[in-house]
DNA sequence: GCTTTCATCTTAATTGATTAAGTTATATGA
DNA sequence: TCATATAACTTAATCAATTAAGATGAAAGC
C-alpha cells in the first residue's frame, strides 16, 4: 500500500484531485452523491483528509494559533486569572474551528513553529528580550494583551485609570501606603524596589498600575518611602506573605496596602490577621484582577474586576478581526470589607 | 516589497534556489566566500531562511516532536514526577535540535496538529478513548511511556515486579493491608474500589502495579478486604489526605499502606502522624516514583525509585532509534524509615 | 430548434521549499 | 598535453495540496 495522498485517493476513485479535495473543503462543488462515495470511499481507504502541512503552504493558514505564556507554563496554569484567560481563548477559538498552541515564552524557539500557526496572542509581556524582538519582526500577525508591542494591535484595560480609582477609593489622609507591586524591576525574589532600575518601562501593566497608585497618592497629599514600595516576581500565596511580613514589621505600619494582584492582596490580608492586625481598622487592602476567592474571604477583598475569561474571548475577536487599534477592555472596581 | 522567498531572494541574488536552500542547508555544497554573502544579503534583505511548512512537506520532517500528556496540563506541570520527565526529554531533544511541543490529551485534536510533527510521545494512558483510537491508527511515529499501545514501543519499568518488591519489602505476617492506588476506576473522586469496573485494565501501570502488590500479599498469606482498596484520581496532597483519613479509620485500622506515588504517601503519613500514629512501629508505608521529597521528610519514604528525567532522555531515544521493541528501563528500591 | 444557463467535474498553475542529476570550470596526474 | 577528477553551481522534478479557469452535458428559455 502507497502512501495516501490526495492523488492517489483521486486515481483509484477515477476521479480528478480538484474533486476529492472539494468534497473534504467545498461540498457545494459536487453532487450530493459523488461527494458521499468519495468520502465513505476515504474512510475505507484509510484516507483521513489532505495533509494539513500542505493545506498550509497552500492555502497560506493552519488554522493553529499560537499563545505564548510570558511566564512558566506551571505559573499560567496555576493562577486563576492566567487559566481563566486561557479558558476564554479556547472557548473562542473553538467556535471558530481554530486550534491551540500552547508555547512558553521562556523557551525563545519562536521560528521553529512560527511558519507553522497563523499568529500569536501573546499573554504578558515576555522577560525574553529575544522574544520581543521576534515578535516584533515576525511577518504573522501578533496581537498582546496586558503589554504593548510597537505597531501591533492589543487588548487591554486602562491599568493607570483602574490602579488610580482603586488607590482613590481606599485612600485618607494621612494614610501610610505601601505597595506590593508585581515584577517591577527585574529580581527573582521578593524585596523593596528602592533604586533598582525599572524593568521594562515603557510597556509593562505594572508600571502603568504604579503610575496610577502614585496619581492617587499625589491627589490625597501622600507620599510614598522607598522601602514601602516592593516588588515581588510572582502572584502567588508564598511571595505575598513574605512581603506582606516585612511591610507590615515597618514603622510606621502601613494603614493601606495596594496590591497589584488580589492572590497577593489575600495572602497580605491573611498574614495581617494572624498578626492580629485589624481590617480594615487598622489596615485597608486593595487588590487587582478580580478572582472568586476574592468574595469568598473573610472580609472580602476590594478590587478592580477584570473578567479575564472576557478579556480571553476578545484577544480572540480581535486577533481574528483584522483590526490593528488597540482595544481597552472594560474593568469593574468592587468595594468590599477589606476598605 | 514583495513576499520573501527561497526563489525571491534567489532571483535579486542572482544564483539558484538550490544555492541558497544549501547556504543555509548544506555548507558543504558551496564555496564558503558565497555561502558569507549569501547569509548576510538574506539577514539584510529579512530572510531568516527557508519556510518550516515547506520544508516540512519536502523533506517529510518538521523537527518537532509532540509530547502527549495524558493528564490536564495543570496537573502535569505541577506534579514533581511528570515534570521531571518533561525536564529529561527537553534536554534530549534540544541535543538532537528538536523541538517540544506540549499537548494537553484532554483536547482531542490530534489531526489538526499531526501533519506538522514528526510523531508522538504519549505519556501515560489518556483517558480519551478517541485519542488512543487515533494514535493507534496514526502514520507518523508514536512512543507510549508508561503504558502500551498495540504495535507501538514503549518506555516503561517493570511496574508489576517493582510494586511486587516494594510489598514484600514491607509486609509481615498477619499485617493489614491498604493499597491507595492511582486512577484504577475510571471515576474523578477518591473512594474504595468496590467492585466497580477496572479501567482500562490492559494497559494502566495501576493495574500492573496493584498485581504486584496482590502477589506479593498472597506470598505472604495476607487477603484484602474490598473496602481497603482505593480509587484516587489525581496523585496530590488533596486525595492523599482525603484517603488515607478514612482508611486509617477502618477497624481492624491497616498496619500497612502500600500507595501508587511518594505524594500520596507522603499525604498519608502526615495524616497518621497528625493523629498519632506511630510510622513504622503502628504503620508502615511505601511509596512509588521516587521524589526529593521523600528523602526530606521524617521519617523518609520507602518507595521505587524511578528516575523520571532519565526516563524522558529514553523515550527520547528510544523514538528517534526507530527501534520499536520495547523498553524496560532499571529502578530502583530504597527503602527508609517508613518501613 | 437553438442559444443560454447551470451544475458538475477536470485541467493545470501555484504554494515554498529539497535534492538528484547535470553542467561548467578548474586543478591534478601521468 | 590531454584525460580525469573534483569543486561549485544550476536545472528541473517533486512534496501534497488548492483553486481559477475551462470543458461537458443536460435542462431551461424563447
Amino acid at each position: 500500500m502507497s502512501k495516501l495522498t490526495l492523488k492517489s485517493v483521486a486515481k483509484t476513485l477515477g476521479v480528478s484531485t480538484a474533486t476529492i479535495s472539494n468534497a473534504f473543503n467545498r461540498p457545494d462543488q459536487l453532487s450530493v452523491g459523488l461527494r458521499e462515495k468519495i468520502l465513505s470511499a476515504c474512510a475505507e481507504l484509510g484516507y483521513f483528509g489532505p495533509n494539513k502541512a500542505a493545506q498550509s503552504l497552500r492555502t497560506g493558514s493552519s488554522g493553529i494559533v499560537a499563545v505564548i505564556l510570558s511566564d512558566s507554563l506551571e505559573y499560567m496554569v496555576s493562577d486563576p486569572v492566567a487559566s481563566q484567560f486561557l479558558q476564554g481563548v479556547t472557548r473562542e477559538l473553538e467556535r471558530h474551528k481554530l486550534h491551540l498552541l500552547l508555547f512558553s515564552g521562556s523557551s525563545a524557539n519562536l521560528e521553529a513553529i512560527s511558519d507553522f500557526v497563523d499568529g500569536f496572542i501573546c499573554y504578558g509581556a515576555p522577560r525574553n528580550l529575544g522574544l520581543i524582538e521576534q515578535l516584533t519582526r515576525s511577518p504573522k500577525r501578533v496581537l498582546t494583551v496586558d503589554f504593548d508591542l510597537p505597531g501591533r494591535p492589543s487588548v487591554n484595560i486602562d491599568n493607570e485609570q483602574a490602579a488610580y480609582q482603586s488607590a482613590l477609593a481606599v485612600l485618607k489622609p494621612n494614610d501610610t501606603v505601601a505597595i506590593l507591586g508585581l515584577r517591577l524591576i527585574d529580581a527573582p525574589d521578593s524585596r523593596p524596589v528602592l533604586q533598582a532600575p525599572m524593568w521594562d518601562n515603557q510597556s509593562s501593566i505594572a508600571h502603568r498600575r504604579l503610575d496610577g497608585y502614585l496619581r492617587a497618592m499625589a491627589e490625597c497629599r501622600l507620599t510614598l518611602q522607598p522601602e514601602y514600595l516592593w516588588h515581588l516576581p510572582e502572584s502567588n500565596q508564598h511571595y505575598g506573605q513574605l512581603a506582606a511580613k516585612t511591610v507590615l514589621a515597618l514603622e510606621p505600619r502601613p494603614t493601606v496596602l495596594l496590591c497589584m494582584s488580589d492572590l497577593i492582596a489575600l495572602s497580605a490580608m491573611r498574614e495581617a490577621l494572624q498578626q492580629g492586625i485589624e481590617i480594615p481598622n487598622q489596615l485597608r487592602v486593595v487588590g487587582f484582577d478580580g478572582i472568586e476567592e476574592s468574595l469568598r474571604y473573610h472580609p472580602t477583598l476590594s478590587s478592580v474586576w477584570q473578567f479575564s475569561d472576557a478579556k480571553g474571548q476578545a484577544a480572540v475577536r480581535a486577533f481574528l478581526s483584522g483590526d490593528d487599534s488597540p482595544q481597552r477592555l472594560p474593568y469593574e472596581l468592587r468595594l468590599g470589607e477589606s476598605s
